[in-house]
DNA sequence: CATCGATTTTGATGTAAGACAAATTTTCGA
DNA sequence: TCGAAAATTTGTCTTACATCAAAATCGATG
């Protein structure tokens, strides 16, 4: 497909078509076709927002009431342990974030999230989402899907925890998120693997 | 109702009576009700399992056949780290088990899942919870909402492990999973917390 | 481009927990 | 019920990492 042939295609997109466009929907798509009634739905209904840099999607004691696809930029979440900030992990574009405990369970959050750069998401409500549960079946596989494929992601994190010296544990973000060691500040990086932050600017300094 | 009553009941109860008597039907029945189709295909796929201590459910390099609901006893799952076996989790009577990583992606486990007292769970295949989810589309509902349990349950876990000292470790598992610390071994709970045993059962024995 | 604040690096010292070893207690099968 | 094996406790020495402190580097802003 040629520029202009493409160029002509947008400007003739049925409404469909141009649902379609949206990386989210490419995604959920992917897991299983979805209806048209449903496209029509999410077209409706999710909605871009934008942050800046230390601007928090989710505050601390806040409900999580939206679900949002990461378009671009990377964010963190951390809790507080005796008033410090403990990264918990970071997401980036084409993540979808939520705070698992506080979305899943509709309880005040514990977590906060927090935009390291400029961000922008699709989101989606709670209400919203349930009510695609209920009304279009096939939207329960891409839910069941999606949880369990960041759980699984979760449960890899916990084993990264364990039982391995920091330098196992810097090296494994090192390998499986190189991204992250950029664009992340030292600090917060530490506090997700578990050490001060000198001894991860040592490790880091190490050859090897 | 008195007990004369509810013996009489039991001679007289229907085909979906005594399915609902299956402590895992009631689980699944208190997330979504059940439609008649769905119990009748559970209570005919649904396969009752023993295991003798020490016997696994799960060895490395198999991949996870089938989701199993724990009627009575407990299990750990572990994986190995430089030879040595590493305590991922413990589960118990009332738990649904599998290999997270296993089961969902349907790959070759990295994760042993052994019986560490006398075993007896209800379980279903793989095959049989994808024809379920297939042909009841309720029945998503109840993967989706235990898939997210679990994952909470996960995280959770995550926190606990993530900049504490060995000591509040070990007392998180005293706080919310006593019977844990009762039932399982010394050796299995200090890899799990990640601290090696000879430095737990110290913890253990100092008063506070 | 000079300056202030944030971030990262480097240094010196203390401590919690690891490693290894051996003693003690518990468990369980013959 | 006894004895062997498994599990747990206790002892001592070593080490990786924490803590506190200060210097160096980076990056945004007038």
């Amino acid at each position: 497909m040629n520029s202009t042939q493409s160029r002509q295609d947008n400007l003739f997109l049925t409404k469909i078509e141009r649902v379609m466009n949206n990386q989210l929907i490419q995604l959920l798509n992917s897991i299983v076709p979805l209806s048209e009634g449903l496209l029509e739905f999410l077209n409706a209904k999710l909605e871009n927002r934008t942050y800046e840099p230390g601007e928090l999607l989710l505050k601390e004691g806040q409900i999580s009431s939206f679900i949002a696809f990461i378009e671009k930029g990377i964010v963190r979440s951390y809790y507080y342990k005796d008033g410090e900030k403990i990264t918990s992990w970071f997401m980036k574009e084409g993540d979808v974030i939520i705070s698992v405990a506080s979305f899943f369970s509709q309880t005040p959050s514990n977590e906060v999230i927090e935009a390291l750069e400029k961000v922008s998401v699709h989101a989606i409500s709670y209400e919203d989402l349930q009510y695609a549960y209920m009304h279009f079946p096939e939207f329960n596989v891409c839910g069941r899907v999606l949880t369990e494929k960041y759980y699984v992601m979760s449960e890899e994190r916990l084993y990264m925890l364990r039982k391995r010296t920091s330098k196992e544990k810097y090296h494994y973000l090192l390998d499986k998120h190189p991204d992250i060691t950029q664009r992340a500040r030292l600090g917060d990086i530490a506090t997700f693997i578990g050490v001060n932050l000198e001894t991860l600017s040592r490790i880091r300094s190490e050859k090897i």
